[in-house]
DNA sequence: CAGTGGTCTAGACCACGGA
DNA sequence: CCGTGGTCTAGACCACTGC
């Protein structure tokens, strides 16, 4: 564990455990270096986390403040930039919840110009998949995915069963590094209805999605419609500091 | 302008006139230390920001990549945290969309426990608001607002029809610090199908916030319920490297 | 193995807030 | 004025990648 780490998550304890309760200021930079017996640099990277965290307030000048409402912050399960970015199978199974997935269509296609566009992408084909999730048995989110077949050779229906993230991880070795995401509100079709088990008028929380490997190249471009139970975003906002 | 920040916004220019294209490497943190006269870790700061900012990849062991798709990146307008946390007033206004602000309701009411635990409260009142906003002519939202008269006092109609956000940080001289949100998508009950001029199925993207100042307090619990044109959130998530 | 980014230090200096 | 956090440096050492 890094040293910033044990700061950082040694302090989130102890906002958790009620040592620093809500709106108390925790001890000064220095005083921490002290404390952890490591550098000032060090403390400002595990405020920076804290901070990013949605844990703690900072003022120049007057020192750095527990926010009102800390309760259960757990640093692994980073909210902050809304949605960890994993397979969502990988995601579910560590919060115990069941995973099935339905493949409703697969194929390789030439990609629409949408697409292609997201992707970044001239020419070639990309797999075009239909997926129904199924969370704790119930139906929760319909997903389109687009991915270059040449970027993600090798793709399986046993695969799209499974996980995706982790055949590229694991198994191309390709590193995934982060995705760029617009969410909306949307309404389903009638497709989408009869495989969510929902009514016509229920509204959907839409998450379309562009996913780079650490090259930089564009992987998979997808959009996630979620049904009210399981579609919930989380995110922290930073006010810009002039 | 700080120097890490000069390093990011002319690697920012760069990429945005091609001289840095789609997938390609960025010179490694020495040669830019050399080239813009800067230490190590102020380099490395500029990388955390482009990256935050979803210009860049980087790897360790191999280097710094441009993303596959970065076209007109702007470094003032940080789509990287969704939606920059000023009044929406002064968000719109930057882009230039006309606003006005319709008040439905204004009243001062004891919380409900709802809003009194989003608040961190234990006694005291709250402003119950109801707020419709209308930009570039078309109604595009209705928000909720509950805020602690003891820290917010003073509010008036005239204050809501313009921006609380900048009452509050000029008027009252506090510091508006950030603010935790819950994204959903939900229908809209009769009063705002007619408030924002829609049929019954129009699905509306919600936006539930806390926001705090930076001292720690929890000054605002709101609903925010968008149209499909207004409400769109960007966000970038970067993947958990262990 | 050479080259990359990542962490960390000790200490200088600056900007801001409050008494 | 002093105490706070914020930026920056020069350089050490580590961890990973790819040849």
């Amino acid at each position: 564990m890094l040293k910033y780490e044990i700061v950082t998550s040694d302090i989130i304890n102890k906002v958790n455990e009620g040592t620093y309760g809500p709106n108390s200021k925790l001890p000064s930079a220095v005083e921490l270096c002290a404390q952890y017996g490591v550098s000032k640099i060090t403390v400002k990277k595990a405020m920076d986390e804290l901070e990013r965290l949605g844990v703690v307030s900072r003022r120049r000048g007057s020192g750095t403040f527990v926010k009102d409402i800390m309760r259960n912050v757990d640093y692994d399960k980073d909210w902050s930039q809304a949605t960890r970015i994993l397979g969502i199978k990988a995601q579910c199974e560590a919060e115990g919840i069941s995973v099935r997935t339905i493949v409703n269509s697969f194929s390789v296609i030439t990609p629409t110009p949408r697409v292609a566009d997201a992707l970044n992408m001239t020419d070639g084909f990309v797999y075009s998949i239909c997926r129904t999730r199924i969370m704790n048995d119930k139906p929760s989110s319909v997903e389109y995915t687009y991915m270059p077949i040449s970027v993600i050779p090798g793709l399986s229906t046993e695969i799209l069963e499974d996980s995706i993230y982790d055949y590229i991880e694991h198994k191309l070795g390709l590193s995934i590094d982060s995705a760029h995401s617009i969410i909306r509100a949307s309404l389903p079709d009638e497709r989408e209805r009869e495989w969510l088990e929902i009514p016509s008028g229920y509204p959907l929380l839409e998450v379309e999605q562009v996913a780079f490997l650490s090259d930089g190249t564009a992987f998979e471009f997808s959009t996630t419609r979620n049904t009210r139970e399981n579609g919930e975003v989380r995110t922290i906002r930073l006010h810009r500091k002039e």
